[in-house]
DNA sequence: TTATTAGTCTATTAAATTAGTAGAGTAATT
DNA sequence: AATTACTCTACTAATTTAATAGACTAATAA
């Protein structure tokens, strides 16, 4: 599952894919609009400037908008940023990835199946972006 | 991610496949064999056979061991009865659901994007059997 | 029938993570 | 100067996770 934060990061990023070339977007728009907690938002929104996904103007006419055309920037790269590894177990993670101190990774079992999960997963979530996130 | 619960049961579901048809394996030979703290194996072992995975002998040669062949098991099923959801978002788990208070699942762009994720993870995972868990 | 083996059950706890809140501060615009 | 709106620090509550302790019960074999 993909925590709340996640989950918030991607549906403010559908809005403001959606209304990417019109100026930046408030952050109350996006709170009112998405059922977000706007003081969580602020988090978010900041992070994701952070990691340079999003730009922000202060002051009247302000606001958060995207950095790239919403085609630039895939899914998986979203998630990791903001929520983290993608794969189920640490050892199989290409991002995070962690020694598995239980096992020999070369005949583990359980390591071969999820790597093969952590291709299936990234193969769509890479191709998605965020201008697959505009509702419609 | 899995829980620590969840990767440990796959573990110890991949040495009992191991061993399949050879009698009960001691939960103390699954926490040393697999590297799993030994009380906290009890709790996994019992879930396991509380759910109809496994079943246990009490006594000398007694222990743990596999209910049906490992290829009879498919690991979403495991999957979810110890760890839960398999699905990124909860508005598009098939076996956990909850509405989305946030949106219009119908027209919302997170929703279609984790649908599509879903699926191709269960691809999977719902092939996989706990067969594919043995080390080697 | 007693000793031993080995799974069962209840309860508790420590640590980490998650989700959210409060409020003062800073920068840009008009 | 007033207003708008993002920024930053700090804190807290709730939940989940990952264990641990110890008493109990059932099965087996000598």
């Amino acid at each position: 599952m993909l925590s709340k934060k996640t989950q918030y990061a991607l549906k403010a990023l559908g809005m403001l894919a959606g209304s990417y070339g019109n100026g930046p977007v408030l952050i109350s728009a996006i709170a009112e609009g998405k059922n977000i907690p706007i003081k969580f938002l602020e988090i978010i929104l900041l992070d994701l400037k952070r990691v340079g996904i999003l730009d922000s103007k202060k002051g009247k006419g302000g606001g958060y908008y995207l950095l790239q055309h919403p085609k630039k920037t895939n899914l998986a790269t979203v998630i990791r940023q903001i929520g983290g590894p993608i794969a189920l177990i640490p050892c199989v993670s290409l991002n995070f990835y962690e020694k598995c101190e239980d096992c020999d990774e070369a005949t583990c079992g359980v390591n071969k199946v999820m790597a093969q999960t952590r291709d299936a997963t990234l193969k769509i979530l890479e191709k998605r972006t965020l201008a697959d996130l505009i509702d419609g």
